[in-house]
DNA sequence: TTAAACCCTAAAGTTGACTTTAGGTAAAGG
DNA sequence: CCTTTACCTAAAGTCAACTTTAGGGTTTAA
């Protein structure tokens, strides 16, 4: 039931080093080892699902390494937790806004190259009186005003 | 009509030195200048809006640059700059997709520690059968098996 | 007339998260 | 036996996108 790095990296797509320097910042407390090889188990392997989850959240490594000694320290540290994954999820919504408001402002750009293609020219797209664009460009349109 | 690097700064919230590094780094063509001093006219500012989209898009600072090289170029690279936002319009679509489960399993996160604070244990919280959880947690709930 | 508040450049420094390098140990297969 | 393969460490290197530093010019206001 125990893995070594080589095969935690296979199954995570993380690299050896990559392994190697998470558990060197302290993000797999408690990771045994038998004769100096470590020995990854499930618990490890949760663990990387949380890592990549709050990084990808925007959580800094040192940050993660908090997290994951609060997981060694059973209730009183309950709080904390659960405070952290609010906290994140605020960010991620933030994340989450703002994205969308790229993904419109990518999408007009689409839409207006296309149209710059028909057409010939920019000019003849802004020349676009605003009632007569596409309903999904009007109700996204860039460039506050 | 046009604007010095500091009123440029304060409206965008980007910093001078950063907009000094952008202008290097050729993101500003035909940028004007007055006796040294830069003039920002709308088109610059214009430009910010797309440099910020295409930054969060996922696209590096080169590759800006060519897209602003593009713009100066006139109809015969619409094809390419169009293919620029569509390829970049999908990868903020996988990074959305990323992101939404990166959300759900925070989302778990938050009710797991909250419950865990409520029955006192995380054990109490792991023995609740699933059909017992609260729907959301159910849709989402983390972990391939 | 001097000090504050702008503007400018070139070059070096910072940051976080890895990656690479150099050097070494141990088991397995031919 | 010897080579391959997988493991280990410590330390140095990389990368992108800024930021900071050092040095200097010009205009404005007291």
């Amino acid at each position: 039931m125990t893995l070594t790095i080589g095969e935690v990296s296979k199954k995570t797509n993380l690299s050896v080093p990559t392994l190697r320097y998470y558990d060197r910042e302290g993000l797999f407390p408690g990771l045994q080892r038998e004769s100096g090889i470590r020995k990854f188990s499930d618990k490890e392997l949760a663990g990387i699902q949380v890592i990549e989850c709050l990084k990808k959240s925007g959580l800094s490594i040192p940050d993660i390494k908090q997290f994951m000694d609060w997981t060694t320290m059973g209730s009183e540290t309950f709080e904390e937790r659960k405070d952290l994954f609010v906290n994140q999820r605020a960010q991620v919504e933030k994340q989450l806004n703002d994205l969308k408001r790229v993904d419109n402002l990518l999408r007009y750009k689409c839409w207006y190259y296309e149209m710059a293609m028909k057409l010939g020219s920019e000019e003849a797209v802004k020349a676009i009186p605003f009632d007569k664009l596409p309903k999904q460009i009007q109700e996204n349109f860039p460039y506050e005003h």
